[in-house]
DNA sequence: GTAATAAATGAGAATAAGTCTCAATTAGTC
DNA sequence: GACTAATTGAGACTTATTCTCATTTATTAC
């Protein structure tokens, strides 16, 4: 997976397309149920695990601890997650750009006061989301 | 836990001073050695449930997927917290309070523009920190 | 202070997400 | 097609957290 040559695989390939055709973020549980026993449990986090070293795909925390995945689009912007702590569903969300910017910038400042190497932030928000609502 | 009446006993005062004399997040093994077998693990898990639910402990996750505790201290203002990839250590942060307000606002945007209910965020900065840099 | 009773504890069993192992299969190269 | 390295699949394993239940403790009423 690091030095050697990466391979094509069947496995690869089905997790792949199924977050391109989804195009949203998937949990593992998901993502067995749809593919359908052609991905093996342990096939999976391996594949997760050499796809996030390839930079194709990122993978993040739920609400109840366990995996969340989805494509790791280079062309897509910056974008952070809503979590519904009712019925669990995540959404795409982006800041608007201007915040964004001044979000970067004060974690440079964050950077050299501290003495430290941010490499990476993340924003997530904790709701109700709208189905939940009209519960 | 809800209706009825809550006790003062010695589990939760124990964590309560620990938490009050450290005043830095704690992870579930840090407070179980500093506590030097006064808590039983299955005690420390529940009583740390109880305080999340009477509002005076928050928690959160590790890089490893483990437990943080902290005091919710209702005075203090609303923080963040920059983990080190390397090293595990966890640092609570400010953003300066414009920024702050900032980010409220365009939570409030989002709020109304997906139609949901937004009750807390939490930015996550990942680092690596002054002491692993110098190694 | 004591009795009654509701709440909380402690020890260990149970659960489950994620990791590991290893023999069998597959992809890429010659 | 044969060779070699990479990958897979099945299931065992690990471990943080939750659960159970008999025992203990805190609180309230007297």
């Amino acid at each position: 997976m690091s030095s050697t040559n990466a391979s094509i695989t069947n496995p690869r390939l089905v997790l792949l397309e199924l977050l391109l055709r989804q195009a949203r973020p998937l949990t593992i549980d998901q993502v067995l149920k749809l593919t359908r026993g052609r991905l093996a449990q342990s096939t999976l986090y391996r594949v997760i695990n050499d796809l996030r070293d390839f930079g194709l795909v990122s993978a993040f925390m739920n609400l109840d601890k366990t995996m969340v995945i989805e494509l790791d689009d280079p062309v897509a912007s910056h974008h952070h997650h809503i979590f519904c702590r009712q019925c669990g569903s995540i959404t795409d969300i982006e800041l608007n750009s201007e915040l964004e910017l001044n979000l970067e910038t004060e974690v440079k400042r964050i950077e050299s006061e501290h003495h430290i190497s941010i490499d990476s932030h993340s924003l997530e928000l904790f709701a109700t989301c709208r189905a939940c609502i009209n519960d």
